[in-house]
DNA sequence: TTGTAGGCGTTATCAG
DNA sequence: CTGATAACGCCTACAA
């Protein structure tokens, strides 16, 4: 039963093998140019040898290698994008967004997460250059000198999102952690809140966390009240460990009467630790989140936190990538901006 | 300032272009097979020379070309999978899992999202193999009998998860859908509830959302509850859906004494909805959910629902994926157990 | 241990 | 409109 080689037969072909532009060459009877031209620029082929090409294409179920192809080709039409992690949904709508923004051009998308990790990062940016990301969507600014000279030495776009940076370096989409974080704080503070608590994701390579903590001294400082006294908890986002850093936190006395936290799933973790300890909110502590993710309006009571224009972020940072790619200009960073939602976990600070 | 071409010269090679094989050979003053082996088989290349040219590499910034080394060497070390949504986390903790699993190997993951649809998935499929995969993981039984071909043809290893299946077909990794849900609806009926409701996602090209809803027919049959009785609604799988579907419900008259959700997140909808709407569960309604992701335990009341295998699934669907690329035999479709977790969103049925 | 050279599947530049 | 043919960057016998 096996075979020689397909060869020119006319027969059915061997099946088990990826076809090739030759296999289709030969039972359309044609050349590979005229294969490859009918899959690339069909207008340039006559009528009748199309429709026998694509028949061959069909019958042989014919994929073109993409590695070939961008040998070949020097292009690949797949953008790659770096996120800090899939395993909450704090950057999924983003990216949802970003995808079909560029799905709408025939844009492929590579994705690779770094675990808040810089040196990681470096790494898949490597990953995402060598299999031929014409343009990269970064979070943040906080990575390693050497992942910024990779994409420069190889002329690679990027934009950094979630964030804004103003002056020179990359691109920016993003918003003003700081100021967003300073906001939500100072309506805290007008609640009588005076012993505060903040939740934050490591600082150390995230300068998200890192403005966000800042943004609430700055408020502190604004209202009169000593920044030194806030009491900061360092714990990566997991509900788990949101829950622990509350509990950690209701353990000191006095007690902070308002617990920040640095995003909504650790603010979800908090919730849950205050049910279990029976402790209410708001009416003994208030907790905040931020993000704005389908969470918070979950959670009981429903999370006071900072919307996030997440879907703005994504698809304006694809349309931005898109243009760098055609060589466009798009001028300098752009800030969106993040507004405060008012809900139920946030209440006046109680007596004494 | 623009030079003509690097050529072989030792100085700074120019700057703005990937370098190739055949930079790193020149400036380590080499051949670029000796640079090959360097980089794929360092124990075949002497220690002196293997120092220069890994310093040349370093110097230069190279990476290899994927594309070039996929078409040379007819391997990519690249498996794909192909989930329903990234939209929320059911498909997470498993797809972390499988990530897991594979990059111990050296291993590099493509994800790609099929929106439950049956023709983007096959569409998928083409683009993952395109792309050189060698392995591909995907979700459920319903598909286009095209698919399947597609990947016997090509001959890639191929693993169906998050289902059970007996007989021939595609190795599967998985429990029995019906089975898991058959038992929460007996333990529902158990708790005297007799008008029973599903929150069911669209079963069309959705044997996972099928198994589910007929485990709950069977379930009532067997309790001498006509499973015609059964109030269905079918929605996509968001919370929204969820809180919708639940208000439908509510508007019935008699309204059903428990709400029975295809998955967390439906249930987590419905639950809000309850909230809304000033109904108690499980005083007056009980509701379950299914797949028991971190979302369940944080709301309130913290949902009955199913434990998933998750993890499970992804770790053992990476092994059998990585042993059948292997050439190797991994036997039979392998069954995991979903159990059932008892929180308080179900109680017994009110009187009357 | 190292170098030479052919080929992987595709695109694109030429001639016909 | 179609067909040769030379790249594209890398791997791997095969030779030295």
């Amino acid at each position: 039963m096996a075979e020689d080689r397909p060869g020119t037969d006319g027969g059915m072909a061997w099946e088990g093998i990826s076809p090739t532009l030759e296999d289709v060459a030969a039972r359309a009877k044609v050349s590979t140019a005229t294969v490859s031209r009918c899959l690339n620029a069909p207008q340039r082929v006559s009528e009748r040898t199309r429709e026998r090409v694509m028949e061959a294409v069909r019958a042989l179920g014919y994929a073109p290698h993409f590695g070939a192809r961008a040998l070949a080709a020097n292009r690949t039409n797949t953008f790659g994008a770096i996120i800090p992690t899939m395993e909450n949904a704090i950057f999924a709508r983003g990216l949802q967004a970003f995808q079909e923004e560029l799905g709408r051009h025939g844009i492929t998308l590579l994705v690779a997460s770094s675990s808040y990790s810089p040196e990681l990062e470096e790494e898949q940016i490597r990953t995402l250059i060598a299999r031929g990301a014409e343009a990269v969507l970064l979070i943040g600014q906080d990575r390693t000198p050497e992942s910024y000279t990779l994409l420069r030495r190889r002329r690679i776009p990027h934009v950094v999102a979630w964030t804004n940076a103003r002056g020179e370096g990359p691109v920016s989409i993003g918003f003003d952690n700081r100021k967003a974080m300073a906001a939500l704080t100072a309506r805290v503070l007008e609640q009588g809140h005076r012993r505060l608590a903040l939740v934050s994701a490591p600082r150390a390579g995230n300068d998200r966390a890192r403005e966000r903590a800042e943004g609430v001294s700055e408020a502190m400082a604004a209202h009169g009240v000593p920044p030194a006294d806030l009491v900061l908890i360092e714990t990566p986002y997991s509900i788990t460990n949101g829950a622990e850093a509350f509990a950690r936190l209701m353990a000191r006395r006095p007690r902070p009467t308002a617990v920040l936290c640095g995003n909504d799933v650790l603010a979800a973790g908090a919730l849950r630790q205050a049910r279990e300890m029976g402790i209410d909110v708001p009416g003994e502590v208030s907790v905040t989140g931020f993000d704005d993710i389908e969470l918070a309006e979950i959670v009981t009571p429903a999370l006071t936190t900072v919307h996030v224009p997440h879907r703005a972020m994504g698809a304006g940072a694809a349309r931005k990538l898109m243009a760098l790619r055609n060589g466009e200009d798009v001028g300098a960073s752009e800030e969106l901006e993040a507004t405060i939602v008012w809900r139920e976990s946030l209440g006046p600070a109680a007596v004494g």
